[in-house]
DNA sequence: GTTGACTCTGTAGTTGGGTACGGGGTTGAC
DNA sequence: GTCAACCCCGTACCCAACTACAGAGTCAAC
């Protein structure tokens, strides 16, 4: 299977797969007596698994480290949990820090419907009372 | 007040303020006679407007946007409004996201208390179940 | 045997928000 | 007048994960 038919099978860019090779993610692959890359047709699923990976939040390095344990011993399983559960729990940190973000900017555009002076713009007021400044 | 006590006092790096400098988000400040940075001391509220804003969650972009807002005419508020909304928007969008790879995470990590064979990985084998191929 | 579509390589650019560095000039205290 | 501590500028670098490009080679159909 060459670059761009399993590229296209699994709906990356055909540059994408040169990536993922140098930074180690995919072997290569054998080559055609031209030199083409020859895939095999597992590298679709293998493919698969990276992008289903990285949905799930995880960095290509990480996903790199999953790639090693499975074909590993019988303690990578325990190692791979971990990794997933360190995700959960960032996932856990961002998601609270995007919740933070969006309750502030709630209470702020709720002042919008807040009687008002004149020209003046409660919501710029809120983020900061004191801007006149530089510019 | 010199670009080292501003960025001090608002705990930014000092390289920041050029750099805030060059994008357009600070107007240049008055020189000494030495060619030193000497900026008003309301631009210290002006950095924390555009700091808070980040916390918000605004891109610098639109940060220099709301700043162009603050001095403008009566409809900038509700193009602030439409901002913040916007954003606001963004953000809810994101935590889905997040929320949804978070379960399918817990749901994998599940897998790992289920009896399994062997020296297999439940979780390595429910990103995808037919991970074998190219490494 | 020629055309056109594909592939190869190395290198460089993208995004956003900074940070670092080198080689110089200024300030102010001693 | 000397010294350290600051500041100037332009430029290059950082992160992650690609994406693009130029110039060359290959393949298959006609």
């Amino acid at each position: 299977m060459r670059t761009s038919e399993l590229a296209g099978q699994v709906g990356v860019n055909a540059e994408t797969l040169r990536y993922y090779e140098r930074r180690g993610l995919l072997n290569e692959p054998p080559r055609t007596s031209g030199g083409y890359r020859d895939y095999p047709p597992t590298a679709v699923d293998l493919l698969r698994f990276i992008k289903r990976a990285q949905e799930l939040g995880f960095t290509l390095d990480e996903v790199e480290e999953l790639l090693h344990l499975d074909s590993g011993g019988p303690d990578s399983c325990d190692v791979a949990r971990g990794l997933a559960e360190h995700r959960q729990a960032d996932l856990e940190r961002r998601i609270r820090d995007l919740q933070r973000m969006h309750d502030s900017l709630a209470d702020l555009v709720a002042t919008c419907d807040r009687p008002r002076a004149d020209r003046s713009c409660a919501l710029l007021e809120a983020i900061d009372p004191h801007t006149e400044a530089t510019r």
